[in-house]
DNA sequence: GAGCATCGGTGGTCTAGACCACATTGGTCT
DNA sequence: AGACCAATGTGGTCTAGACCACCGATGCTC
């Protein structure tokens, strides 16, 4: 049925009389139009949506909603004025106990970030509970667009508890590391966190800053840490364009000795 | 902005003059549905798509895509010819070495499986590769849905060496736990695992399956093990409703003691 | 030649409505 | 009382079209 564990589109055969009775419209068209990409290299153009629609003899609505999902899917870009091409596949965030400085200084990019805000809010009683604070406690919130490249990658919230950490907020820019300066300055160090991913719509602040369209599921990843002492350190949320990137995880079972083989490597880029 | 990690809406407050003269229409009314929904217990019921479309003034496609948003997101549960009613909140699936029989065990719950196929395939290069066999070899591919309580949680394909596990297929069955086994009748034992997360649209049989709607956001799990030789064992896909689930990884530094604190608690439901 | 206005073509948003599929209700017939 | 059936109301799919926002190229003006 599938030919890619990553929603590809098994193209509707010739019998199209009775499994197909039942299938969306819009879902033949996408199977169709999977086709045609499957023949394009990335960056190259699909026709526009109005020819689309003639040709598949149905209304531009319906190809527009065949064309959402490709774009969902990550394979394809459309820019409102140009058209619709051909994506690159999706890259892979590796899940780690390290920092973002850390990775992409380790796979030779510059690691840069631009500081969104950098502010103060009273914690409700969740924050309070997260960060080990009194409810109502002063909670430095921080947010930073990440970047891969010159794409924006994510944005991060970062909440930590401003009384513990006073005077932190002097000392950002864009591009000092957080982890570094917790470290250097409070002799703070995560090492254990809880992160959680699941999935959201974009919303318009969102979208436009990382430069996707409003309502496409976004990956959200939230990350709960602790320091050597088991104190929490921060809570921080990201969002993540779920066309353009995916998560990766290195399980172990915790009772078994370590691995003999080579470790299984990142693919980097593809699925 | 956001009252809540995951994609609540702030609804427009009373000077809708400026700001949100840029936001889609369909997102004012989903701010105005979140106000609504806010006020609902899970289980009570909104008013039909015609009525709402009739008081915000607008048309019943708009409605629809926010009411789409709000329901995938997981805030609200809707069926055909009954209506549109306020949901439970996600629940969290943890990432961990452990199989789901072990999980469901652990959590006092009964580990319902359905046995979907039992088949052989040919290996491409790709899942050749992964599986550590010549490509072209039989591959085993077992696909099971996984039931959380009585509802469906996930689908979940699978695929091992047919020739290293020959006669497996045989000893499936709704029951049984396949890590018991491979332990059992093979000597082995998965303890090492890649595992990634991305998020795509449901296709046509997934959302059957899963009862969810074609085209909404799921989370696919891939997961590679490895055993204590560090042999690739098996290559698998799993699909969970994006509404419904998230993922939940504990992470250390690989460098660093184990925590003295309390281990961070996983809050089972709810955000 | 440099700059700028215009215009055509692209994707983005929204509408109004038709028709379909499904669940429930309430009435009718046995 | 029970089984059946038709009507009603719900969400689901699709259409045809209007209008908007944006991009790029064309061609004009200076």
């Amino acid at each position: 049925m599938r030919t890619d564990v990553a929603g590809q589109v098994p193209v509707p055969t010739g019998a199209e009389d009775q499994p197909n009775r039942q299938l969306p419209k819009y879902y033949v068209v996408k199977g169709h139009l999977a086709e045609m990409l499957a023949r394009l290299a990335p960056g190259e153009p699909l026709p526009p949506e109005r020819s689309l629609a003639a040709s598949f003899s149905t209304s531009r609505t319906t190809v527009r909603q065949a064309l959402a999902e490709l774009t969902i899917e990550g394979r394809l870009v459309r820019t409102q004025g140009r058209g619709t091409f051909a994506a690159l596949p999706k890259m892979a965030q590796p899940l780690k106990m390290t920092s973002y400085t850390e990775d992409m200084r380790r796979q030779g990019l510059p690691s840069r970030s631009r500081l969104l805000s950098v502010g103060y809010v009273r914690a409700d009683d969740e924050m309070a509970r997260r960060l080990g604070t009194r409810p109502r406690a002063r909670v430095l919130r921080v947010e930073r667009l990440r970047m891969a490249g010159d794409e924006p990658m994510a944005i991060e919230t970062t909440h930590l508890d401003a009384a513990r950490f006073a005077g932190l907020a002097r000392r950002l820019d864009d591009s000092v590391s957080l982890y570094a300066l917790l470290a250097s300055d409070y002799g703070v160090h995560p090492v254990a966190a809880e992160e959680t991913i699941e999935t959201v719509p974009a919303a318009p602040r969102e979208a436009a800053m990382l430069q996707t369209t409003v309502g496409y599921p976004m990956l959200l990843l939230t990350r709960h840490s602790r320091d050597q002492d088991g104190l929490p350190v921060e809570f921080a949320t990201s969002f993540y364009r779920g066309d353009r990137y995916k998560f990766v995880a290195q399980l172990r079972r915790p009772d078994a000795p370590p691995p003999l083989g080579p470790v299984l490597g990142l693919e980097g880029r593809g699925r």
